[in-house]
DNA sequence: CTGGTTACAACAAACGTTTGCTAAGGTCAA
DNA sequence: TTGACCTTAGCAAACGTTTGTTGTAACCAG
């Protein structure tokens, strides 16, 4: 390994020399900095992370937690988030947090065991309310991704799930159903609420009454849909229109729907909410409500980056904007 | 940040000790032990990894290369990953290649900059061939999924791509069609031409004359699977199977194929490689090739730990087992 | 009671940087 | 020519660990 001091010796200065030259410092003349730089290209030195984050407290990570990054829904978000990485250097640490309680554990962790400079944090678990307050606390810069935090200071993006939910229902009462049903995420989370919220709103709007728009439980992934839909199938007479809490959950409905011998949009119509880059594909593809994933990763790490380099202050929330795309399944 | 001193000094012994109790080593009393543990708890101690990796030349870490870590193909080899690296507390440090050229100095940086302990290296890519001896040279530890290194001390965790794509095709001609097509990937991937070599195995086998078997090339996207199979509807009349070399492109192909008015399998048949999540909810499920996705990440994380450890040494060369899923999509 | 062994603890150096301070030399104006 | 100032380079400490070596009791066998 070629260390600073190799390099010191080789142009015949000092260590602390070398240092400033590499990493632009005033106080190097001209012709010896380009001396050095040229030697250091030379011997392939590279810094050793170890010791410059043992004294500069900064470790050029970014710490990036979500509920589980095989899920395809996180796929556009971090290619948005390593996009923006690899243009400004730092290097992005995922961590599952599988929506347990220990967010606060696993965020810690991060900060001490691997300093990480920042954090983005995406998910609207409302379990763990206290972390943010711990972030401050140790006056660590983080953006909270798929959250609408009413307090200062912090950075949010986030999208209209009330409304979107609402746009989708609304899709679905428009082409005449009059009887629908929501297949729901997990109530622990925020957004979940929320496109609960929009999809009541909009069956109140067209008049349908409680019993005509229940809301049914799964977690996000498609054998829930597959199941909850089921349940549709069996329990819920009359039931023409469906709108599920995201596509994963859309695409198990469907094939619950197939095996019922029922053709979608036909007796039963689906709008999903995300559109996966799977959705067009579906049997029929999937109207749904496109989330700008790639753009929120993108953002995150944007603002996060400026926040560290000084160039902004806390406190950005953002709101993007969604889409309805209209396929087939409704 | 409390630091191994803070203790020492509450403790009322040397920094050295903490460091010994804490790490399990001999030469330390069982009482001041436990007591200096006790301390270190209820300080809410962590240790700083920046000076520990300084001295230790160790990280902790994993670097794991792939060609682009939001392809669905990856997520359940990272969730395999990610449950030994959980276990055994490893972190895994994520870098796309995205295919380039640049594969060795992507991995170079990481071993010098990162410090990584191992690699796990997944993708069959062959232009770029001495990365395997240059990371031999420097004598870090490492995996590679996809790939069958006939060379010593290589560890290899592969599956036979020839008689995947053989059983794949086999499936197709036992069905009685005589015109079959593939599409293939990007040739410079080595997986592709074992594929290809598979196909043409199992036609040869049947009697088709070359001009019955013709390959398409694409790059494993759905995208390039709509786009060849728009070539094979227009230029390769009679054509009645196809077989795409992996699932993203059969899901282009299906649409193609509806595009055309035509209906799956009844006038095109389809057989796709890998199973991915998806590929049950395709518009017909898709009949596939499954691939252990989950246990080459576990196996690739479990062989590479072993070897950490020195529990094991290098040359592992592991064949898994792939199995023909029969849906109805051929 | 003595000599040797053992168990524990302290000491100090080292890992490769960064950075505040000091020193040396040069320039320039009075 | 002198003194003030500026530019450049060197020195040394510090970051928080780990670890080889040394020191010192306590213990035990002869």
């Amino acid at each position: 390994m070629v260390t600073i001091k190799d390099i010191a010796r080789r142009a015949g200065v000092n260590p602390s020399v070398v240092s400033r030259a590499l990493n632009n410092k005033y106080g190097v003349r001209k012709s010896t900095k380009e001396r050095i730089i040229a030697i250091a290209e030379e011997m392939g030195y590279y810094p050793n992370t170890a010791a410059r984050r043992l004294v500069t407290r900064k470790s050029g990570m970014i710490g990036v937690m979500m509920a589980d990054i095989s899920e395809p829904f996180y796929a556009q978000i971090i290619k948005g988030m390593e996009y923006v990485a690899s243009k400004t250097g730092y290097t992005l640490l995922f961590s599952n947090s599988y929506d347990s309680l220990e967010q606060t554990d696993v965020l810690q962790k991060m900060i001490v065991a691997e300093s990480v400079d920042g954090l983005v944090i995406v998910g609207s678990n409302t379990q763990d309310t206290n972390f943010p307050r711990m972030l401050m606390e140790q006056e660590i810069p983080f953006v909270l991704i798929e959250r609408n935090f009413p307090q200062e200071n912090i950075n949010c993006i986030w999208i209209d799930n009330v409304e979107g939910a609402y746009l989708a229902t609304r899709h679905l009462l428009e082409k005449g159903h009059k009887k629908i049903a929501h297949i729901a995420g997990n109530p622990q989370n925020q957004v979940t609420i929320e496109r609960i919220t929009g999809f009541k709103k909009a069956a109140r709007e067209f008049g349908l009454s409680e019993a005509d728009c229940p809301v049914f439980y799964g977690n996000y992934v498609s054998l829930d849909g597959y199941r909850e839909m089921k349940k549709i199938l069996s329990r819920y007479v009359g039931c023409t229109g469906v709108f599920t809490a995201n596509d994963s959950m859309a695409y198990g409905a469907l094939q619950a729907i197939h095996e019922a011998g029922l053709v979608v949009p036909k007796d039963i119509a689906v709008v999903g909410f995300d559109d996966l880059e799977f959705s067009a594909f579906t049997n029929p593809p999937l109207t749904t409500i496109r989330q700008p994933r790639y753009e929120m990763g993108r953002k995150s790490l944007e603002i996060l980056t400026k926040i560290l380099q000084g160039r902004e202050k806390n406190g950005i929330n953002l709101c993007l904007s969604f889409e309805l795309i209209v396929r087939s399944s409704a």
